[in-house]
DNA sequence: CCGCACGGTTTGTCCGTCAATCTTCCGGTC
DNA sequence: GACCGGAAGATTGACGGACAAACCGTGCGG
């Protein structure tokens, strides 16, 4: 017992913490797209020394987060719409898998727990809804299936993909009454499950994932013209 | 002029060679899986700083083929048969997009060097074939596949996904008489291409790793349990 | 207006240091 | 002889300085 104490008393090593720190950082926007990072600056920003910095760089840029040109340092990583659609094109299948071992695999306390949400989320006013809470549930919606499916390798891929594009959901969660499709589909996935409908889950998963993707292109299309337009 | 010979002649830092000596000597088994990976042994190795390996390091960390220990250091990384089985799951979604997307999306010319490198495969004894021509053709096919589906996302988490199950490919792929259901299962996926049916194209990537991971995980199992008796 | 040299800045790499922690082994105790 | 505990050695995690090479912006000269 004393050793689960010790475990929380130095629960994570500073490469960690700059780590989560230069992530929450990207993801929320703190860091722009296209943003240099120079190791100064990390430095300050985190406390930390040069070599710790550096390598927690060289996670995030495993995970494609961050891009580093030779001689020229890390970047905050762009995501062109391409690239955006090709996030979602993999997010969808890894979902879709997560649904179908998730149906097939899942306890039937994680299938209570996953309609729990659904009904959390299909709860939130239609409009206007609490940004942070919608964005709360769905994460949680996310972390039930993920952790029910029994495929932890998958889990981890979802999280990275899913960082990367962290920017776009906002976005695309934005767009005024997307909260209604979103529920209906999500439905749709939970009553596959349900039903032990593996074939099913996986198809509700990929079609919700392709309606997400349908939005935020558009969006994000948009904006690019915008941008294109006034620079 | 010369500003070319010198980009040819420094081509990578050293942490790039570092990274790449250590990522093949794992996947080649020259370091086992739960060998212990000092720094020091590192930096004699490779004759690199401390620094340089460990941001190395923490590059194939995220790529899963090294587990950090806290206080304890880095270790190669050990892949159960539980494990081994979800890399194939994320395989064959993963393969079986490309596949899809290469039906949609690669030129003529990329789909008869499919066909060739195919071929090639058809043309090699079918029993005691030299193995090292017999993998390097395997990656040129799946080089051939991830170029052409335009999706160079999934080309990235393709090639970490397969590093992470080289050692069990080199057991598949020795068992005899496999090559003969590997080359109907990509003959299967070629003609599915040619023929620009991207349904057909999914499933038969997904059969054909389907049967790979069969026999992958068959040997692992059998290996597993002579080591448990052994031992 | 173009090109070029210059200086500041940043990267890539190496090295030495140091506390905290883990492993091992040794010796004392029951 | 088995077991417990602590000292010794090894390793990690982290810091900071140092330095050559590469890059960038600036300003000077043509």
């Amino acid at each position: 017992m004393t050793k689960d104490m010790a475990l929380r008393v130095v629960p994570r090593p500073m490469r960690k913490q700059v780590e989560e720190g230069l992530r929450d950082a990207i993801m929320t926007g703190r860091f722009a797209p296209g943003q240099h990072l120079p190791d100064r600056l990390l430095c300050e920003l985190f406390g930390a020394s040069r070599s710790v910095v550096r390598e927690a760089v060289r996670l995030l840029e495993a995970e494609g987060l961050v891009t580093t040109y030779p001689n020229r340092g890390p970047f905050v990583s762009f995501l062109s719409p391409a690239e955006a659609e090709q996030v979602y094109e993999v997010r969808g299948v890894l979902e879709a898998l997560a649904g179908e071992g998730f149906a097939q695999r899942a306890s039937a306390g994680e299938r209570a727990e996953l309609r729990r949400v659904l009904e959390a989320l299909a709860a939130l006013p239609p409009r206007g809804a609490d940004q942070a809470a919608l964005l709360a549930l769905k994460r949680e919606f996310y972390e039930v299936l993920m952790r029910g499916c029994r495929n932890p390798l998958v889990a981890r891929m979802f999280e990275t993909i899913i960082n990367r594009n962290a920017q776009l959901r906002a976005t695309s969660l934005s767009d005024p009454g997307r909260l209604s499709g979103t529920v209906a589909e999500l439905r749709r996935v939970v009553e596959a499950i349900e039903a032990r409908d593996a074939a099913g889950a996986w198809q509700a998963c990929r079609d919700h994932v392709r309606s997400a993707a349908e939005v935020a292109l558009r969006i994000l299309r948009e904006h690019e013209r915008a941008a294109r337009a006034t620079g």
